[in-house]
Order: C-alpha cells, then sequence, then structure tokens
DNA sequence: CGCGAATGTGACCGGGTGGTCATAGTGACT
DNA sequence: AGTCACTATGACCACCCGGTCACATTCGCG
C-alpha cells in the first residue's frame, strides 16, 4: 500500500511520477523496469519513491491497480445489460469494440496491461492479476449468466469456463494489433492496426457463435 | 547460434547443462534466469558456457528452440489427417488432450514454454516465438484447411485468424491446469488438474463448434 | 518571524549480473 | 614422449540493481 506522503503528494507531481513508472514497467515488467529510471525520468530523486512506497514491489502493484482500475472505469458504462431487442452477440462484441478502441487511444495502458499479464514471477503475478481478474469477472459475468437465463446461449454453456477464457483472451485481442513485436508470425498480426481490430472482432463473433443457443 | 563446441560435447554434459537451463529459464524467464545458476545447477564453470554459445541471447534462444522442437516432435503423429469417419471435432479435440498430456507429464518443457510466451522484450520474443509459431502454423493450418476443403467448417470461416487464436490458445490451456499460481482467479483454474483439464478440452469443443458447418 | 514536522535528496552500500581471459587440463596422433 | 588443438576453469571486470540514511529543504502554523 502507498504510504501516506504518496496521497498527500502534489498532483503534478504524482502524476509525473505514475506516468513514469507506467512506461518503464509497461515497457521492461516488474523485475525487469528500473527505479533508478522511473526516478531520473520523472524527475524525482530515488529516495523519493522510497518515501511513497515500502518496496519496488509495492510500487508495481500500486502501478498496476491503477492502470486496471481506470482501464475498468472506461469499460464500466458498457457493463450494463442489452438494451431492447439488441443480442447477445451485438452487446458483447460492442464491448469488445470498445475495449480495442480504449487500448489503442492509451498507450500506457495497454503497456502496463500487457507488462502485468506477462509477468512471470507466480508470487507478483498472483497478487497483482488477481484482484484484476475478479474485477473483470464479477462485471463480465452477469451478461453471460444473463444470456445463459434469457435463452440467448445454449442451456448447458459452462459459464465459469467460459468468462475464463474471455478474460483470458481479451488482452490478447487488445495488444496483438498495436505491439507487431509480439507475435508478428501469426496471421492474426500481419497487417495495419485497423484492419487487425477488425479480425479481432470477428473473431469474437465467430467463436461466441458457437455457444448462442 | 551453438558453437561447434556444444556439438562435440559428451551428450551427458550437453544434458545436465541444457536440463539446468530449461529449469532457470523456465522458472524466471529470459532476463530474469541467472547464468551463474545454471552453471552452477549443471556443475560447470560458468566460462563453459560462453565456449558453447555466444552470449546469453543465443544460449536462451537454444533452449528455447529445442524445447520447441520436443514438443512438436511429441504431437507430430498426431497431425496427420483425420481417420475415416472421424469428425474434425474428435480429431482436433484428440489432439488438444495429447497436448496437455504431454505438458503435464514433462514439466521443464512446460516451464519454458510458459517462459517464452511470458516474454516481454519484443527482440527476444520475436526471435524466439517467431520460429515456433511457424512451426505449428505450418502443422494445424493443414487439418484447419483441409476441414473447410472438406466441408466440416463453414466455408466463411477465417483459417488465418482461427489459426491465430488457436495457437496463442494452446499455451494457455496446458499451462493453466498446473501452474495454480498463475490465474488463480479465474475460475477456469479453480479445482483439480484433473478436473480442469477436462474443462479446457470442453472448453475448445464448445467454441469450435460455433465454427463447425 | 521561528520552530517543528514533513518531505526531498543523492552519495553510498552490499550484492548480483553478463561477459572475459590467462591458465591449466585433456586426449589424439606422430 | 612430445606436440598441438581443443576444452575447462574461476577469479576478475565494469556495471547496474534495490534499498538506506544523514542531511538539506520546504511547508504549515502560532
Amino acid at each position: 500500500m502507498p504510504r501516506l506522503t504518496w496521497h498527500n503528494l502534489d498532483a503534478e507531481r504524482r502524476r509525473r511520477v505514475l506516468d513514469a513508472a507506467m512506461a518503464e514497467f509497461g515497457r521492461h515488467g516488474y523485475s525487469g523496469g528500473s527505479l533508478n529510471v522511473i526516478a531520473r525520468e520523472a524527475g524525482v530523486a530515488k529516495g523519493s519513491l522510497f518515501q511513497y512506497f515500502d518496496d519496488k514491489f509495492d510500487f508495481f502493484a500500486h502501478v498496476a491497480e491503477q492502470t486496471s482500475l481506470r482501464v475498468y472505469a472506461a469499460m464500466e458504462p458498457y457493463l450494463q445489460a442489452p438494451g431492447d431487442g439488441e443480442t447477445f452477440l451485438d452487446h458483447f462484441g460492442g464491448l469488445v469494440d470498445v475495449w480495442i478502441a480504449y487500448m489503442a487511444d492509451h498507450p500506457l495502458e495497454r503497456a502496463v496491461t500487457a507488462a502485468t499479464n506477462l509477468e512471470i514471477d507466480p508470487e507478483v503475478r498472483q497478487a497483482v492479476r488477481g484482484p484484476v481478474h475478479r474485477l473483470y469477472a464479477q462485471g463480465v459475468r452477469p451478461i453471460l449468466q444473463g444470456a445463459v437465463d434469457a435463452g440467448e446461449l445454449s442451456p448447458t454453456t459452462d459459464v465459469d469456463a467460459l468468462l475464463s477464457l474471455l478474460v483470458l483472451l481479451l488482452p490478447h485481442l487488445a495488444l496483438a494489433p498495436f505491439e507487431p513485436g509480439l507475435d508478428s508470425a501469426l496471421p492474426l498480426y500481419g497487417t495495419s492496426g485497423r484492419i487487425r481490430s477488425e479480425r479481432a472482432r470477428r473473431l469474437v463473433d465467430t467463436l461466441l457463435s458457437g455457444v448462442i443457443a
């Protein structure tokens, strides 16, 4: 947990530190990210960072948490129940579109999301991704369950498993089109960002149509 | 590329080095993996490693390549065209089962596969995953295309996109059941390895049924 | 202003890193 | 036995890391 000092901080200074941290951790992940670099880029002494946070992990965890909260806040308006006459596929597809569009417009958030999902240390990974996954599961689950209850999804649908799969898939769909280095060997990422985004959306449509009643 | 010395090496010594490297890189990834640790665990001087490989990256790339070749070799017998009267879903589902079972039995290969997929540095990632993805795309593509040609998959199927998705998904399906720390917040990974394996298989069935003609 | 609390700072610490190299083995062939 | 190409070794190097701490600076308040 961030120290009290962090909350008392001048907003501009806090923003500079957070931005520098998102950029550095987003590029090199938790263990690879350098506090020296973050301090330098933020225009702040390294010692200051330890006034704000207990240690590197506390710092990273806060950066990851804030990032996921921002992203989730952007998604929340679209997590409502589907409008009248709106099919499940339209509703959920729109959600995927919003997600991809948000990541396209926010490279810092996108990079931190990637770094979080690519973390290899089990303890760090669990501590950082756990809350995020719970957040998303809580947001998306009602949509799936609602579609099952309304007879739009097959009654035999394994909601939990489908949920896991979608939460697992979302980062890939959002990241792939904009980080060409990540998976350029796969055709999904072969062309321009725009085309790839459309392809990602089409893919979700195709796959989800399998569970539609 | 490994130096000549590596190939001339006594097989037992080569095995010890490779095993130690798989364990270390599998646990901590490329940048986090320590050559000191690998040398110590292999019972070999650190200097020797630099007689075998140009540098750390060359070493890691070789470990990743050998691992993927082993895994692919285990899968190859199952990449044939489906038998008479065998549906696409049976055929492909069997492939997923083999994949998961192999990973269950080979923790070293599994860990290296995970580390490779979780690598964050774009250059390393591209260099290491590119060949692997090409290998798998080449193996799996004919199966999908064959199913489309035979009318088993919808003729509107985006084979390339579906291929990308499956290659992206496979590591997750294989890893999740056995690395509880990775994604314990998701229901897919909530219970025993056996149950989770069955669930992963069921999930693939459900999703793929969407593209079946 | 003056004082005390809170915050900022960067030199410094122990330790680990990838990589080098002079030296010492090793073994095959004359 | 002598020679020579090849291989093994670990002390050593420069560098960077996360984290600390004694001290300087700033701020809020009487």
